[in-house]
DNA sequence: ATTATCTATAGATCTATAGATAATGC
DNA sequence: ATTATCTATAGATCTATAGATAATGC
């Protein structure tokens, strides 16, 4: 049988039904980020979509939908970047250089799902509290396990491992979120390839060094 | 004579005028941080600051005047503490750690102006462009201009003076703007004073050791 | 005489739904 | 027969203004 067990039948979707709901979303991260959840118009991700908003509901029943969407979208490659952590046995100085340049990589390649995360934890996360709760504190948690392991060995300086990880999801972040401040400081209209670069050699240096992880 | 030059007479206030626009921006301050400048409705904040919205309006003309006034604010407070590192001739270490300790209280005592601040610049802050030329790039120009002194003098690493800066606000202004994160991370239901003791120490601890600041 | 507050409402969105029509898949 | 799109609009805000009335200062 290949029919659900509820008897109904899987729908028949046109071959590019999926590339149009992507369209969708990306329209409505764009434009999410730059206005806010309740400034952001159906009307205005539909434009950026290119269909009418009438249609686009028939899509996404609601704004609320396309947000939740937009969100967990979001929320799900934040974490599985934090993951790194837990990759292969390297030592804790490259594990960190990695997560650290892995971070500011996603922040260059994805600026408005970071933009549109943050306006949501700014006002309260109320919409993305179970996500946060049921995906990312679990992965916190292996995180945290695995610094305190390296300041028992000896391998690290004492420091509170969490203050660790809010800082680095700040500083990495910011070169997203805050980049129109950011650019406006450096003097260019964008930030390009090179000043992340610029940015990883510096966070690189200061928490390495700062922590007490020399390379070897 | 003690009327301006254009003739008009100095309006005759009410005592408590002045402190009647003050509770009004601190609600919008409170208003917008949790909505952001679409979602704050004049209702919800006239109600926050015990007036009715069309009373409101004889004091505050517009919403857009509103947000202007609360931006302006607290662009001030923050470009106020920048000049921390213009003070007094101590060793780098302590000026960078007075700095460090000065935005974190910041964030601590004035946590919705930095999200209305934050939820600006995520949204290009199209409002504030002019006052962060005016006002912020002199201020950290005189910041750099500082740091790269210490840096040719060998007195701190050869690092990227701007990303520091970037990186500092970045990760002292988290603990207001993403405190709902912070405080799911950490398992309370708000930050309280011994949390950014902690903040500051650990940011201490690493940017100054890593920076090759060590204090003396 | 001036300042402050209230009632009433214009006018502009904006989300979402109803229901007709067109396009497509089996 | 099902899926997708379009026309039309209901109903709920929301900002801002007009203009009357009340309170206050000189």
């Amino acid at each position: 049988m290949s029919q659900p067990a509820d008897g109904r039948k899987p729908p028949r979707r046109s071959a590019n039904r999926k590339a149009l709901e992507q369209r969708i979303l990306d329209a409505a991260e764009i434009v999410f980020s730059e206005q806010g959840f309740s400034g952001a118009s159906l009307e205005a991700i539909a434009e950026r979509a290119g269909l009418s908003k009438q249609n686009m509901l028939y899509y996404f029943p609601s704004k609320e939908s396309l947000y939740q969407n937009v969100l967990k979208h979001v929320l799900d490659l934040w974490i599985e970047k934090m993951a790194l952590m837990e990759q292969a046995g390297d030592t804790p100085a490259v594990m960190l250089e990695n997560y650290i340049r892995g971070k500011l990589e996603l922040s260059r390649i994805r600026p408005y799902g970071s933009k549109v995360f943050a306006n949501e934890v700014i006002s309260g996360a109320t919409h993305l509290q179970v996500y946060l709760e049921e995906d990312l504190l679990p992965q916190l948690e292996a995180d945290l396990a695995l610094v305190r392991q390296w300041i028992a060995d000896g391998r690290m300086d004492e420091v509170d491992p969490e203050h660790l990880f809010f800082t680095i999801w700040a500083s990495t972040q910011t070169y997203a979120d805050f980049s129109s401040q950011v650019s406006l400081a450096l003097g260019k209209r964008d930030l390009d390839e090179e000043d992340f670069q610029r940015a990883g050699d510096f966070l690189t240096h200061v928490f390495l060094k700062g922590l007490g992880l020399e390379k070897r």
